[in-house]
RNA sequence: GCAGGAAUGGUGGAAUGGUAGACACGGGGGACUUAAAAUCCCCUGGCCUUUACCGGCUGUGUGGGUUCGAGUCCCACUUCCUGUACCA
């Protein structure tokens, strides 16, 4: 009987829905096991053969977990909030509810036909109000505290309150906004909006006004990790710098903590890399310099202390407080000129054109170390979010301080000896220092890296600042003007916002008679009706953006229909952290930080037990689309073979890959294809029209993509399992080719045709050779699992079956084995030996065999091997040599010579058959 | 600029410091067939030698080094990918 994979595949799908194989209840009998894909965005096209690729590695590895004994949790759910299907509503007025849930129904079903084991009963969505209450009540939570930099930890915000009341801020040191100090005689004095508006200096989830990036063409302010390069990451749109008063949630304050969470986590160096790059600890000191003629003081960060004797100049940030408070009157027209030309570039402007520019204050500071007096700048180099939004600048020493230094003619000091300071700036923190002495301070001869210590340790004793720890993390922006996302639990009292006791939540999100903002510039959510509360306070008018969701989705999946508790304790307590997460590495920056700080704060709250969320986290690669190209020649209707198209003066043209099988295009639906081309004619190399091919992004546009769907009926998904493994090692990016699949599939088909012949009633022990093919393999994928190398466990078991087709093995027990250690990557085909071998249950609790390694013949000594001082080696010699002349001539082989650099051998040791040993 | 990673046949890719190119695709040849598809078998890095068998040389981006032995380890370089960037 023929391998017909649409009837077995149907038939256990069904099998394990009907059974509910996959669902899964705690048991604290059972180690656990959590296994994670990162959830997906429903988009309206569906999957493409890219996505399964991680669900399909982690659907292998918890199979094979589940096999081995553990009590697996792999759930799934949908990221359901977001913009696609926001924006399909503004242009049909379909509600996105209705979009969303009709992509996630699609989703779901071509999930199912992969054969994934996901336990569907603890599936949650983000656009849900039994999730999103949970989402909301974080919110509160982090609304509710503040982080307390001497504990380590966020605390209560009554605990600062109470703390305020008896010491002001006198001996408070707490993640803040801005730095503050009162008295406890103040704060007592203060009115309960004074408080309320003090205390936002504090809070881990607070409204500031901030410098913000605003994306005009979404209509909604992002986060940093959702603009690059100076456009949205979502479309590309331009963004701008706008002061906006948002919701922030205060990430930097967990800046050290997830640094050092990164040490014990399982992750890629280059992941772990990139998020310490993106928390950007520098170290440095905070400096105070005087203004002349101005009690002010300017505060800037360096982490070159070492420079303050090279310091001319100062530079502001344009958009820095800084700047009214030191412009002179004569500068203040050309100053305010300044900054509006500043502000109406785009982010991408500002970084394409790196023209030097910028404007004089009119105003002096005092180089703390020389006294002499410098002047004050304002340029868009210095950015007002990093630092104190002023610099001192060393031209010699600093690039970007030197072009400036160049371009308005300012005095450039070097201070290391050699450094050529006459075309550009010497950067390098390496040298010895020279024209650095003051009245009080003397760093010649010292080497920079002395010099800085030495600096800071001045600075430190004459007050004029203080060693400091900068991150580059900012706090996240956590409001979108937007409709389709998680409603803010905050309503507002004269402009003061409150939170809404977590037995009001969830706040369902209004309906809306559009979904555009409303006339007057607010938010959709200001059109909605009666938004707010019963009495009369207006609610938020923003949303959530798209990472709230997805911060604190896995810990749901513990216990999802939980109606007292984002995860009840006993619940977290047993499945504690993601033992295995995998996803794209786009996320490095977004959410896999947002997630950690989230996690952090539950963990400080006490409602969970891990402070790292993810313990192990693999990065699977993108799979890229292969295009396929026709040549047509210039101006005719006529289309040239790849081979031969340099002869003929030709431009590619995209063609559908499904018109081309193995890079030869089926002419005949090529001209059914479209009908400008119904009557294109061919020049053909060895009769066939070969196309050329390219690597590229997968999408429409390039005719490039490939649905899973198409490759399931027609191969299976087994076939598609096993292919999306085989492609290449998962963690690296590749292109899809359909070209290989055949293999693949061919080697189902012959395992099924294998397994048709196997004696299915015999109790013969297997042979000695079926022995050592069986543990071999089991060996190869066992440890080929654990190490994610996917794609040499596929070859394996061709390997295994090509030998026990050599061997004409019919062995039951060999058939046996085969099926417990294939059952993970082609759990179809598997589920079908596993139940004509006469089992019960499902293949997903068939025990995972161990290797014995006394069925593998050792291989023996070639090369030279050290031990107990002797050094031991092999040679082979004919098989038919003499006893008596194995020696002689083992002795007489030129690499035996060589090995034994003219030393006799001490021993020979004959073994029988033809490998001689050989001691030194 | 900085950080991380990669470079192996026509293609995707294998190789605890130990016979480079597993496995698969593609290609070539053959069997079966009236024919095609499917299936099965053989060959397939390059160069040289040979009637044939046999055999030799060369070969993992470039140049050095360590080692009895290097695709693998070390140093320098080239190219490519990915991320990030006026972060002081």
């Amino acid at each position: 009987m023929d391998y017909k994979h649409q009837e077995i595949e149907k038939r256990w799908q069904d099998f394990w829905r009907d059974n509910d194989i996959f669902k899964v209840t705690e048991d604290p009998a059972r180690k656990k096991f959590y296994v994670l894909d990162m959830f997906p965005y429903p988009s309206g096209a569906g999957l493409h053969v890219g996505h399964p690729l991680g669900y399909i590695a982690s659907d292998i590895y918890s199979r094979y977990k589940r096999q081995q004994g553990f009590n697996v949790l792999h759930p799934i759910g949908f990221d359901a909030y977001g913009l696609p299907a926001e924006q399909y509503a503004i242009q049909t007025g379909q509600h996105p509810e209705i979009t969303t849930n009709q992509n996630i129904e699609r989703y779901r079903n071509q999930l199912d036909k992969i054969g994934f084991s996901y336990d569907w009963s603890r599936a949650v969505r983000t656009c849900d109000p039994e999730y999103y209450k949970w989402t909301q009540w974080a919110f509160i939570r982090m609304f509710d505290s503040w982080y307390d930099n001497a504990a380590g930890k966020a605390r209560p915000v009554a605990e600062l309150e109470e703390y305020l009341s008896q010491h002001g801020t006198e001996g408070l040191d707490a993640a803040q906004t801005e730095e503050h100090s009162l008295t406890a005689a103040e704060w007592n004095a203060m009115t309960e909006k004074e408080r309320r508006a003090a205390l936002m200096n504090y809070r881990l989830a607070y409204r500031a006004e901030t410098m913000v990036n605003w994306c005009e063409e979404l209509g909604t302010v992002l986060a940093n990790d959702e603009v690059t390069e100076g456009v949205s990451v979502r479309g590309g749109y331009p963004v701008t710098q706008r002061k906006m008063r948002q919701w922030c949630l205060r990430v930097s304050a967990y800046a050290q903590r997830l640094l050092d969470g990164l040490e014990k986590i399982d992750w890629s160096e280059s992941l772990k890399e990139t998020q310490r790059n993106w928390i950007g600890r520098s170290e440095g000191a905070e400096m105070r310099f005087d203004v002349v003629g101005n009690d002010l003081k300017l505060e800037i960060f360096t982490t070159r202390a070492d420079t303050v004797f090279g310091v001319t100049f100062m530079v502001l940030a344009p958009e820095s407080e800084y700047v009214d408070l030191v412009t002179t009157p004569g500068q203040r027209e050309a100053v305010e000129e300044y900054r509006k030309a500043v502000s109406h570039k785009t982010e991408r402007e500002r970084q394409i054109e790196k023209k030097v520019s910028g404007v004089f204050t009119g105003a002096y500071a005092r180089n703390p170390l020389t006294g002499k007096e410098i002047p004050i700048y304002v340029s868009d180099y210095v950015l007002a979010g990093y630092g104190t939004g002023a610099i001192m600048a060393v031209p010699a020493h600093d690039s970007r301080d030197y072009a400036f230094a160049r371009h308005f003619d300012l005095p450039i000091i070097p201070l290391i000896e050699g450094a050529d300071v006459s075309e550009q700036s010497f950067d390098a923190k390496e040298g010895i220092m020279i024209n650095s002495e003051g009245p009080k301070l003397n760093l010649n001869g010292l080497t920079v890296k002395e010099a800085i210590a030495r600096t800071k340790e001045f600075i430190r004793e004459e007050g004029l600042g203080d060693v400091k720890v900068n991150y580059r993390l900012r706090d996240a922006i956590f409001s979108r003007q937007r409709y389709w996302g998680e409603p803010f639990p905050v309503y507002y009292v004269d402009d003061e916002p409150y939170m809404l006791h977590e037995d009001e939540l969830p706040l369902l999100l209004p309906e809306v008679d559009s979904y555009l903002p409303t006339n007057d510039g607010q938010p959709p959510l200001g059109r909605a009706k009666n938004w707010h509360d019963s009495d009369g306070h207006p609610y938020e008018v923003c949303t959530m953006p798209g990472f709230a969701g997805s911060s604190a989705y896995y810990l749901r999946y513990m216990d999802p229909h939980n109606p007292d508790a984002l995860v009840g304790r006993d619940n977290d307590e047993y499945w504690r952290a993601v033992d295995l997460y995998i996803g794209g590495r786009e996320h490095a920056t977004g959410h896999l930080i947002y997630s950690r700080f989230w996690d952090k704060f539950l963990y400080d709250l006490g409602v969970v037990a891990e402070d790292e969320p993810f313990r192990k986290l693999v990065n699977q690669g993108m799979i890229q689309g292969r295009s396929n190209f026709v040549y047509r020649v210039q101006g005719t209707n006529t289309f040239v073979s790849a081979g031969l198209k340099d002869k003929y003066d030709t431009a590619p043209i995209h063609v559908d890959i499904s018109l081309v099988k193995n890079d030869v295009l089926d002419t005949e639906a090529f001209r059914r294809w479209r009908p400008d081309f119904a009557e294109a004619e061919f020049i053909v190399e060895d009769g066939k029209y070969v196309c050329g091919w390219a690597v590229e992004k997968m999408s429409k546009s390039m005719y490039n993509v490939v649905n899973p769907d198409d490759i399931v009926e027609r191969y299976g998904a087994d076939t598609l399992r096993l292919y999306e493994m085989f492609l290449g090692p998962l963690e690296q990016s590749k292109p899809w080719d359909t070209n290989g699949i055949d293999g693949v599939n061919r080697f189902l088909k012959k395992l099924w045709g294998w397994f048709e012949r196997v004696d299915l009633d015999g109790d013969a022990p297997m042979s000695r050779a079926e022995l050592k093919t069986m543990h071999k393999l089991i060996k190869k994928v066992t440890g080929d699992i654990e190490e994610f190398s996917f794609n040499t466990s596929v070859a394996a078991f061709m390997i295994a079956l090509g030998e026990l087709q050599q061997m004409k093995s019919t062995n039951r027990g060999a058939a046996e084995l085969f099926t417990r250690v294939i059952a993970p990557f082609a759990p179809h085909i598997a589920e079908e030996f596993w139940h004509r071998l006469g089992h019960e249950g499902s293949v997903v609790d068939a025990e995972w065999p161990a290797f014995e390694e006394k069925y593998l013949v050792e291989d023996s000594v070639k090369y030279p091997v050290s031990f107990n001082g002797k050094t031991r080696f092999t040679i082979e010699v004919p098989a038919d040599t003499p006893r008596e002349k194995v020696s002689e001539l083992a002795m007489a082989d030129p690499q035996a010579e060589k090995w034994m650099a003219g030393k006799t051998p001490k021993k020979v040791i004959v073994v029988p058959g033809k490998i001689v040993n050989i001691v030194i």
